[in-house]
DNA sequence: CTTATAGGGAACCTATCGGTTACATGTCAA
DNA sequence: TTGACATGTAACCGATAGGTTCCCTATAAG
């Protein structure tokens, strides 16, 4: 899994909202994507192809229409492993950063 | 706290391996941070300032070093609610894709 | 006091990003 | 078959990101 094709497709509020859409409602075509958002076609076409370079979204060709799929594994695999690589030494660095902050050698 | 300004700040990757760094050890100065970086000590600045503007990264001044400490709060809450927020209906999102991908109907 | 060291600040450069407009392709429906 | 609809492709554009260079300030060390 490319850890830097996520991170920076998730950079982009435009594309985390476009994420949100898909999670209220999986399976939506281009043009439902495209519905309310102040942006072209063209533009949210661009910010779905970064999802799914990142493998956040899959799609399904239907006819002349395209269905787009949230795929969580990835966002879920990443947020965990960065949970547990901070997590052990969390307290730590909490109490190292107040002390510091108040001016004291940790 | 403003989730825009971390997801950007994670985006670039060396700011991510300046966490790790941090994470390592803790309360380093702008020039140990800088070691071995194939990168002017500005550039590693610059990319500090982004990590403290997204509260990932507080600073204490020591005479003329400057220290700087991790802040592990922003990371996990942001993970944690994006977990939180993905993962209920994350198994019916994998079948509902899982489908989609081998032709089906979900 | 002088000098080396740690960091700050600003101008500048280039590549990339987010977005647009214009046009092409493919598919459904009458 | 003809036209409307859903999407693809490409050229282009301004803004921003990441990086550099040059110079300045402040603190420590001799």
């Amino acid at each position: 899994m490319d850890d830097d094709a996520v991170f920076r497709a998730l950079a982009d509020a435009s594309r985390r909202q476009l994420l949100d859409r898909l999670h209220r409602r999986n399976g939506q075509t281009l043009g439902e994507l495209c519905e309310g958002l102040e942006m072209t076609r063209q533009a949210v076409a661009k910010h779905l192809a970064i999802l799914e370079e990142a493998n956040l979204v899959s799609f399904k060709r239907q006819g002349r229409e395209k269905l787009h799929f949230i795929n969580p594994v990835p966002i879920n695999a990443i947020a965990e492993r960065w949970i547990s690589k901070f997590e052990r030494g969390r307290l730590r660095a909490l109490a190292t950063l107040k002390k510091a902050l108040e001016g004291e050698e940790p």
